[in-house]
DNA sequence: ACTTTTATTGCAACACTGTTGCATTTGCAA
DNA sequence: TTGCAAATGCAACAGTGTTGCAATAAAAGT
């Protein structure tokens, strides 16, 4: 993968995030005109594919992008996300660790445990 | 809620389908005009609405909706959905409940719970 | 330092998804 | 049977994500 200052610049915006962003997230963040919206859903992706970030979905069906310490949607390291109704972040709970058995004949490549409501900051407000 | 021929058709699709159903699904085996894809949303938000049906979002961002016994979504009644990569269909493993310790200070009015991979149809082929 | 190769980008066009306003229809209760 | 509110159809729309292709730029080779 190549070293582009689109590539560099949607990977800092990340990372450097508390919160894990969608695609219009990360594209109100870019200075205007920065680069193309193709542009992002190609960076995304690729981050993606060779794990630099990773993606989970939420509630509602909207594709969030985060870099985790460690990777939440490989089987081994599954972890839980939060998705605030109320202010819409999507902040990884990286201390909870769900236990479940594995279903007999089911291949697991990935998962996507999300769960949804109040988060503390808008309880308190 | 009103008893209407959209209604019924389209509650009764999804109460007797194996797998959880996208909009789209639902479209496709309905018949050719039976009624506007408008009308579909509005539905399938409102038996969502009512708890006849609840949503699953699968690994790609798609909602899909399943007339599970058990509703899916109650944090009390959390259980797991598989996605399957090959075939897409998404199946309710209604026997594995993940036990996992709530997050201090959040709220949890949702959650949504997916695995993907190979199901076993799939893998047998 | 210059050339070559090829990944990446910008642009434009496109398909798909989901939403909304409004006039019309329909279920259901009075 | 009548009247009201819920539900629908239609059309227009915004947003999201994808794709083909020519232009550009990163990185390796010379």
């Amino acid at each position: 993968m190549r070293n582009t200052q689109a590539t560099q610049k949607i990977y800092d915006i990340i990372k450097d995030s508390e919160i894990a962003l969608s695609h219009s997230e990360v594209q109100n963040m870019l200075p205007e005109g920065f680069c193309d919206r193709a542009t992002i859903y190609r960076v995304l992706e690729r981050l993606a594919q060779k794990g630099s970030i990773h993606k989970i979905v939420n509630v509602d069906g909207v594709i969030n992008y985060a870099a985790c310490e460690y990777a939440a949607n490989t089987p081994s390291a599954t972890h839980v996300h939060f998705n605030c109704e109320r202010c819409q972040t999507v902040t990884c709970l990286e201390e909870i660790k769900p236990n479940f058995t594995l279903p007999k004949n089911y291949k697991i490549h990935q998962s996507n445990f999300v769960l949804s409501g109040i988060c503390p900051n808008c309880s308190a407000n």
